[in-house]
DNA sequence: CGTCATGTTGAGCGTCATCAACAGGAGTGG
DNA sequence: CCACTCCTGTTGATGACGCTCAACATGACG
């Protein structure tokens, strides 16, 4: 395989830990990535209503799927990361029914529905994955409607910390040390309180509530779990949900 | 075809409502059930753990996807009706993170998984329709996000009815005259309450106070939908998000 | 006629929202 | 370099919304 650096490369390596891709697909996705754009933070990548010809892949930076009520308050539904494709959707539906937007500087891939069309009519196994990412998806928004709905602020918060950390650590990004995990968290507090629901006070409040339980902590835009184990408890956090994304045994990562 | 109350029948009718299914797919669905039960309410089809051999597909009845929290709260997260096939995901995934459960009587048809697998990999096509009914769940998964994190009690419920309203029109199960909508409403407030994550004392009401502003109203298990505009502008409610289940023109319907 | 499930109502309290103010750091322009 | 602004995080005060506990009403069913 070519450079750790090209942009294909972050999307093939995603798929093969979801299952193990023949290398003639792994080659076939060699170009499919058309073109390739940067964006500043809270940037929109697509929007309600669009009516997208693309398929957005993440090759970098931190995205959020959105939605914005009338009132203009803004429900996140999602956190997503690179080698994701979050909008597979838009190969189906006529307009995209919310927002896909940057968190953080990001780096977005687009692949033309046309070619990745071909690419999954050519490999059924493809398309196969394709799928399953789309079950990925729906897992963790169903654990997320639970996790709005019923639990506390400070649990729900803990409860996104425990998701992030055991999905980051599968991408090879959160280090384990025994009890402890550590990982960078970019968020503002506006952002996680977009993402639970709360005020942005009250995020703040329950936040510094999660911090007095000496369990964990975030200083510098990086978030340590003192204790996974017991955050976890607090938070309710079975990781069965994520069982769809746990990367397979021997497959490659960074 | 063959008579209206075959089972299969309930599965290729909703199919077709999504895409138009070449006539040899219809054939090939002819006996792919190859089970049928029937359930009391509030029994569980599938449940949080389960290593399914077979997909559930909904014949008649309310059937909901929930969590049930370690502290023994539910929470429903999706409604299901005729035709559907909630648990395609067991397809990918080695145990169910939820349970599937009726929420009145029921009777469901079970299609053994290498059965599905066999024919999706014969029709392409039906792999695609089946993929597009789990983004369609996805779809309402992400609104209820929203609505559960961030609208008051009453819009919460009002926005539920309002789904509801949109979906069982579609099934031929609503009837509408001028700006009153109106359709068999068979749960309980305590489901609701574990659809809406309220208490059940104050999904009452809620409840009490949506009916107060004469714009809905449930009697004999019956929900009235007086000015479906004004509920919707109450709500918040745009069915956008319910397109990719929308039938096509000149669907098969009832 | 008693039991059970569901719906309704009252009282009191806790969680969370809102409004407001201020502190600190980053970036900008004078 | 300082003054200014903007963004983020923090804290206080107050009130609304929703929860809990409790009681009672109603209808279905035995």
């Amino acid at each position: 395989m070519s450079g750790v650096h090209q942009p294909t490369n972050t999307l093939v390596q995603r798929l093969n830990m979801l299952a193990d891709l023949p290398s003639e697909v792994d080659q076939a996705l060699e170009n499919v990535i058309a073109q390739v754009r940067t964006y500043a933070a809270n940037q929109d990548i697509v929007s309600q209503g669009d009516q997208p010809t693309h398929c957005a892949v993440i090759l970098d930076g931190w995205i959020s799927r959105n939605k914005v009520l009338k009132e203009g308050k803004r429900q996140i539904t999602a956190l997503h990361f690179a080698g994701v494709t979050p909008d597979l959707q838009s190969l189906f539906t006529p307009a995209l029914d919310h927002n896909i937007s940057t968190l953080t500087e990001a780096s977005v891939g687009f692949i033309p529905h046309a070619h990745l069309r071909e690419l999954m009519e050519r490999f059924p196994v493809l398309a196969q994955i394709f799928w399953r990412e789309t079950l990925v998806d729906a897992a963790i928004a169903r654990e997320w409607e639970v996790n709005l709905a019923a639990r506390s602020s400070v649990k729900r918060i803990a409860h996104i910390f425990c998701e992030v950390a055991t999905r980051l650590e599968w991408f090879g990004k959160a280090t384990r040390e025994g009890a402890t995990m550590s990982f960078q968290w970019p968020l503002t507090q506006i952002q996680l309180s977009e993402a639970t629901g709360l005020s942005v006070v009250h995020t703040n409040r329950s936040l510094m509530q999660l911090r007095a339980t000496k369990l964990m902590d975030i200083t510098q835009q990086r978030v340590t779990i003192f204790d996974v184990q017991k955050l976890e408890a607090l938070a309710g956090f079975n990781p069965d949900y994520l069982a769809a994304e746990e990367p397979r045994k021997g497959s490659r990562q960074n």
